[in-house]
DNA sequence: ACAAAAGTGTTAAACTTACACCCATGC
DNA sequence: GCATGGGTGTAAGTTTAACACTTTTGT
């Protein structure tokens, strides 16, 4: 480095552009039983002996002990400090919040509208998580307050569909329930996707909100949405959700709960086959047809 | 709202938190024929006037005329105005340096890496955008330098391989070579992934830097191969690259361009049919037999 | 016996791949 | 005529989708 530029370096002020604060929030996902006892009792009932225990979608939010938004439920998340990549952020807000160190850790957006936030100019990067539920253990209420895991449920209205050739608009409108033991909460999202020859354009819009924090009914939405999506695309993503060892039907059950419709079993399998390998590991004594437990074939995952 | 969470704000100091800027940079693409005199003669020449002339893909690179890294070549991009998203950062940006309004851009990767600029804590939101060449027209030179296409080309040398049932180790290699007129710009980055049950990792270094400002080179790599995959997963987007209308060998050599080997042309029509309306438009005196132009058929692109 | 889940086989349809071939033009 | 790009047909191979069917268990 020249005396020159040394001088220069010096001189630069870098507080001179204003400076937002960095946060990151998490859609932390998981699929899991619902740990209530009523859900339980059912499970274990009688008639259905055989029957295999019902999972569903959580996502895990905390409530908010402080304004604005108090007592609303909010995603976990913190601001950036210095010396610290994002990624890392997201990381350690992870960590401490689960106590699981190596979930699947994925950037979905950013979010920088102003008004998102009453405190201030806060930059907000949405990272999506996902995980084997059993592996964590949610820190015991502080003061940043209770952490539960939320069943979630989003329902998708086609409110307009115009495609022509050289335009096309849609509209759609989610419905987003969260509900944990007697705590039901809601929003509405608008989706408006515009596109021309050179443009497209797609916008997300809260138009109703029952208890969630900030915009964080937006970014569940979202974030829902790309794990759906990528699901589609390549499942790969949907092994992070799952155990060491897991059987199909279990994995089965995984992809169809992200998204929302059956899969034929024969098919599936055919499909998986290459991604799994058999282990020795059996389920017996379920009142059906033993499963054998396979693993993830970590080496054809990456070709 | 309340007193108490008015009052409660107002006490809220969002400066405690340490605050980095908030940068963009942008990986802009294009496809065009190299400007240079020299090649254009060469396609010009008798022997070749049957022959289309070459197209490159090209990316907009500014030279620094200040510290840090003065006179090397940088992506365009600036820090991000208060009450400004970053995503109208980076359009704000795009149309200064290009004049184009309605590129298509995305998102790729954030960049907060420490010591990653000697200026300070800046986090870099790069984007990649992509547009028609023709429609651009550059800045003039001004206090931040001059602005020009590069050819951009990217090399990769696998350096290890190791698939295993339970992990998966791959290191590769990129050169990249970037040349605009005589000034030719180089980087190496080293590519490493690691994969195990439950935990996946993904690292980017330069580890050689000819003339790259930052760690542009790296980006620019990054970038590159968020389009090449893109392309792969899902060639709509290489339709960002074209004019309103173009032939379909146009589209095949923008597609080939990007992925770097030929693809079979008879089979690439039948795919990209239901992406293109047929127009009245057609190519006449070029030596060989007419060529139909096409539209974007906008409707199909989105289901 | 029977309900529930585990697991396999078969077929038609759709898509992909590779290659061969003809067409139209300007010099 | 011929080089060059424009454009189409066809057959083999692969993948997907749908459905029917057999197996194994605990009560």
């Amino acid at each position: 480095m020249t005396e020159e530029e040394k001088e220069y370096l010096k001189q630069y002020d870098i507080t001179k552009y204003q400076q937002p604060s960095i946060a990151t929030d998490m859609a932390v996902f998981s699929i899991m039983e619902d740990e209530s006892t009523v859900e339980q009792e059912k499970n274990r009932s009688a008639e259905n002996y055989r029957k295999i225990p019902e999972r569903k979608m959580k996502i895990l939010l905390i409530q908010r002990g402080n304004y604005p938004y108090k007592d609303c439920w909010a995603l976990p998340g913190g601001f950036c400090k210095k010396g610290e990549d994002v990624q890392e952020t997201a990381r350690r807000e992870l960590f401490e919040e689960t106590n699981v160190k190596n979930a699947y850790l994925q950037p979905i957006g950013i979010f920088g509208e102003v008004g998102r936030d009453p405190r201030g100019w806060i930059i907000s990067h949405t990272f999506m998580a996902l995980m084997d539920g059993k592996k964590c253990k949610l820190r015991a209420g502080t003061d940043a307050g209770e952490a539960h895991w939320f069943a979630i449920q989003l329902e998708k209205k086609e409110m307009k569909k115009e495609l022509k050739e050289d335009s096309a608009s849609i509209l759609n409108e989610y419905c987003l329930k969260l509900q944990y033991e007697n705590i039901e909460l809601s929003a509405t999202i608008f989706e408006k996707k515009e596109f021309e020859q050179f443009h497209e354009q797609v916008t997300y819009e809260i138009t109703e909100c029952e208890g969630i924090a900030f915009d964080h009914g937006k970014l569940i939405v979202y974030a829902f949405l790309a794990l759906q999506k990528q699901t589609e695309q390549d499942g790969k993503i949907v092994f992070n959700f799952m155990p060491e060892t897991f059987t199909l039907t279990e994995l089965q059950k995984a992809f169809e709960i992200i998204l929302g419709y059956p899969l034929l079993t024969a098919n599936f399998r055919r499909k998986m086959a290459d991604y799994v390998i058999e282990t020795e590991e059996i389920v017996e004594g379920a009142g059906h047809r033993p499963a054998k437990k396979f693993k993830r074939n970590v080496g054809r995952f990456y070709q």
